[in-house]
DNA sequence: AATATCACG
DNA sequence: ACGTACGTGATATTT
């Protein structure tokens, strides 16, 4: 006996947008819109739920709405431009029917509703029964006796089966004659004219009388009567074309899609997607639809369920430290927190402690250099250990002579990679906490695909950042000082001369509103830029006023030996330590591309750029019988765009170990490599910038002094000789405002909820991330690989040399110097061979007695 | 605590 | 009609 169980096609543009009306514009925890999704899904299953089909399959328009923000194309007619919010949710709905395995029909240059056509019209002729699901009612035409109409009226679930009748009933005339009837009334909607003056009575009180349009018109000059007789005798052309603009084709050239690609498969494979996008209901009402006769294909990994912890007994001295550890099972996982007052300790056996720990030596409870020892069981175990800010708590224990070489987790570092993001780490209140949250992370952080990330990137950089910051960097306080006092005197020089030419010392040079008021109001300067309380006197608007006036070069100088003096003379001297070494601290939980952080003092932003600011370097030197080898990558991002985009151009300039610059010029002026000049080279430096930051005809020609108009012609040459960049930054967008994130190569996410800000800027902004982090990110993957290995290495060969430094793309070890040649293959070996990709990497490596000599 | 500026990749 | 190049941290001034 046949299968009488129907195909059901849905119209997936006009669903989503019902959906979209139909519920509050609510996004999920990542800042993700997802009510369309989420409308649309209930109705699916609805749809799926109560016709039990044997096909399925969603059409959509192709040229519906894009994604780009030039490009609002209206989804129809005069309809209203599609909601921002609405956009990115195709992509979404697309994608979670792909993971559903349900088909998706397109075809370039029909509308969804001709597809829904021509696939009504297939299964007439191979006799199933069609279900066309829309909220579209010209698609009444489609309408037969083995063809139904499921319209969705206002919400999701108020729906309407349309069969002959029923159209008949609420149209007043039979499906066939809907487009007649539109061609006679119009439909203001879709942007059809129909026939001006003639509404829906009179067009179906005609209809009814001469059946179709064409009678109806050749009807009219015998049989209808003053005005109307007028209106429809003058409207005949409009009306004839306004039928055909309101039929529905039925060949749309989709043959080629065989029926068996539309078999209704199970949707549990949908669900993983589903979860990313925190659609729990849609998700529950799959298990249930599917729970019975579909078997579990990959069961995910179970999420651990939380452990149950008594009130903790409290320890008092070491006695009782030890007994709680020895009481712990080989096997156990044992979380460690210390915020300072009190330890505590908790077992994955549900077994747990609090130690209390004394602030001043005259309290009974033992201080922390008596209770950490205690902790060394546990601390140089083998028991895993569960920790919040792994290489913070080594920084504690590491002046008591207490170090970490037990296998560790990082709470910490977890949250991070889940979602990056500045103060969203929630620090544990105690260890039972910890040791839940710990699991549960892992298992979210294995879910999101960064297990390795995890434990081959991350976990064992905290290790080698610790033993970066221990070492620390050796600094001449004397060459320092030396400086310093060059500087204040060149600083007293620059104050009376600016006082002298301001013709007044009634202000503070380093205050920009009164430097402001002096430079704009007492001395006339032309002010261009504002900022929120006056004038901008930034170093950008000074250069363009310096031939105005003499007082200009003396304030940029005074501001760039201030800067110099503060920030660096002030600031280093301070925070040289006893063993005259700065320890800056690097943090790897900070930055949104996943790159590391510099502080106290931040190491990673010492002048280099200007001959005065460079002489700082001297500063930084190696130890007695040292050198220091700094090791660089050579365009490592735009070797990875190269790469990430596989533009072949690109690829092929640094496999021939061009220039790069100077090859891009060379393609977007037409020209041989060696003719282009230095200026030319420039031009093409700063468009290879912008693209790596995203680029933008504002940002590019703000940037080379150029009109807007020029950058955009720049920028399009750019792509038209780089054309597979052009598509992967298209590629980062479209596929970050689907899933709302951007991946690095190594799988590290970015969350990008300003793709869905109402804000345009917002969204600009969440775009260019969206270019950027790919690159940024997968950098600041492989230099932390590099690191790894590096730090690895050295202990492995047993060579004293140390990794002190890193600065992105920059790494520096101090070596003695008979280890100097060994320490340089190293660092090339570690670096360049930290990633294999379709270009090579290269490092440029020096050594010198200081850091300036290395440059 | 926020703003403006400027140092680095 | 609207405003920006990506990612950081430190300092001085002002609120």
């Amino acid at each position: 006996m046949s299968d009488t169980r129907p195909f059901v096609i849905v119209d997936g543009n006009s669903l989503m947008h019902r959906a979209f009306h139909a519920l509050p514009a609510l996004s999920n925890e990542d800042g993700i819109f997802t009510n369309a999704v989420f409308g649309f899904l209930s109705m699916f299953l609805k749809v799926v739920t109560d016709y039990n089909p044997q096909y399925v399959a969603v059409a959509f328009d192709l040229k519906g709405p894009t994604f780009r923000h030039k490009d609002f194309s209206a989804y129809k007619g005069t309809r209203k431009p599609t909601a921002p919010e609405l956009i990115p949710q195709f992509d979404l709905i697309s994608q979670c029917l792909e993971a559903m395995h349900v088909k998706k029909i397109t075809c370039p240059s029909f509308e969804a509703d001709d597809i829904l056509g021509t696939m009504a019209r297939r299964c007439e002729e191979t006799g199933v029964e069609a279900l066309l699901v829309t909220g579209d009612r010209d698609s009444m035409q489609l309408v037969t006796e083995k063809t139904h109409v499921l319209y969705t009226k206002r919400g999701v679930s108020d729906v309407i089966l349309y069969t002959p009748e029923k159209v008949k009933e609420d149209f007043g005339v039979y499906p066939e004659r809907i487009p007649d009837l539109k061609g006679l009334m119009g439909d203001a909607s879709d942007n059809i004219p129909g026939i001006p003056g003639i509404g829906e009575k009179t067009a179906v009180k005609l209809l009814n009388t001469y059946d179709s349009l064409e009678e109806v018109l050749s009807h009219a000059e015998e049989d209808l009567k003053g005005k109307q007789r007028e209106k429809v005798v003058n409207g005949a052309a409009s009306a004839l074309l306004s039928k055909k603009l309101a039929t529905i084709t039925r060949l749309v050239p989709i043959d080629d899609i065989s029926f068996d690609e539309c078999l209704r498969q199970s949707f549990i494979d949908g669900i993983p997607y589903l979860r990313t996008l925190g659609m729990n209901s849609i998700i529950s009402r799959i298990e249930k639809l599917e729970g019975a006769e579909v078997s579990q294909p990959v069961p995910a990994p179970e999420k651990p369920e939380d452990i149950v912890f008594p009130e903790p007994p409290v320890l008092n001295d070491e006695d009782q430290i030890k007994t709680f550890i020895d009481s712990l099972p080989a096997s156990v996982q044992v979380a460690i927190w210390d915020d300072k007052n009190t330890i505590t300790l908790a077992a994955s056996n549900g077994a747990c402690a609090t130690i209390p720990t004394a602030v001043t030596l005259f309290s009974e409870n033992p201080t922390i250099d008596r209770i950490y020892p205690a902790l060394k069981p546990l601390l140089n175990g083998t028991r895993t250990l569960l920790l919040y800010g792994a290489k913070r708590f080594m920084t504690d224990l590491s002046p008591f002579d207490c170090t970490i070489t037990a296998p560790y987790e990082d709470d910490q570092i977890l949250q991070y990679l889940i979602a990056p993001q500045v103060g969203k780490y929630e620090a544990p209140a105690d260890a039972c906490q910890l040791t839940n949250r710990t699991r549960a992370h892992l298992h979210e952080c294995t879910t999101l695909g960064m297990e390795n990330l995890y434990r081959t990137i991350e976990l064992p950089l905290s290790r080698t950042l610790f033993d970066m910051e221990q070492v620390g960097f050796l600094v001449d306080r004397n060459t320092l000082a030396d400086l310093g006092k060059e500087f204040n005197a060149r600083i007293e020089e620059l104050k009376s001369e600016i006082y002298a030419l301001a013709g007044t010392e009634s202000f503070n040079i380093n205050s920009t509103q009164q430097l402001g008021d002096v430079l704009f109001n007492k001395l006339s300067l032309p002010a261009s830029k504002k900022t929120k309380h006056g004038y901008s006197t930034s170093a950008e608007v000074l250069q363009e006023l310096a031939p105005l006036h003499p007082i200009i070069d003396k304030i940029l100088s005074y501001r760039q030996i201030t800067k110099l003096n503060s920030t660096y003379i002030d600031g280093l001297l301070s925070l040289i330590g006893k063993d005259g070494r700065i320890h800056s601290w690097f943090d790897q939980t900070i930055a949104a591309t996943g790159r590391i952080s510099s502080s106290e003092p931040n190491l990673q932003n010492i002048p280099v750029r200007t001959d005065m600011g460079r002489e700082i370097r001297r500063a930084f030197v190696a130890k007695d019988g040292c050198v220091l080898v700094d090791a660089d990558y050579s365009q490592i991002e735009l070797r990875l765009l190269a790469h990430l985009s596989k533009d072949k151009a690109m690829q092929d300039a640094f496999l021939r170990g061009q220039d790069i610059h100077a090859r891009t010029a060379a393609e977007v002026y037409g020209i041989p490599i060696e003719e282009v000049t230095p200026k030319m080279r420039s031009s093409a430096k700063a468009v290879n910038f912008g693209i790596v930051y995203g680029i933008s005809e504002f940002g590019l020609a703000a940037n080379l002094h150029i009109s807007r108009y020029e950058a955009k012609d720049f920028i399009n040459r750019y792509f038209a000789r780089y054309p597979a960049i052009h598509r992967f930054m298209d590629n980062c967008v479209t596929q970050g405002k689907t899933n709302g994130f951007s991946v690095t190569l190594y799988g590290r996410r970015r969350p990008l909820p300003e793709l869905s800000s109402s804000s345009y800027t917002m969204r600009q902004f969440g775009e260019r991330a969206a270019m950027n982090t790919p690159v940024q990110g997968t950098a600041a993957d492989i230099i932390k690989i590099a690191m790894n290995a590096v730090h690895d290495r050295l202990a492995a060969e047993k060579l004293d040399a140390r990794l002190i430094l890193q600065v992105h793309d920059e790494l520096i070890i101090e070596a003695p110097e008979s280890e100097q040649e060994r320490v340089i293959a190293l660092l090339r070996d570690c670096m360049e061979g930290a990633a294999k990709l379709d270009v090579p990497l290269t490092v440029d490596i020096h050594a010198g007695k200081t850091w300036y000599e290395t440059k």
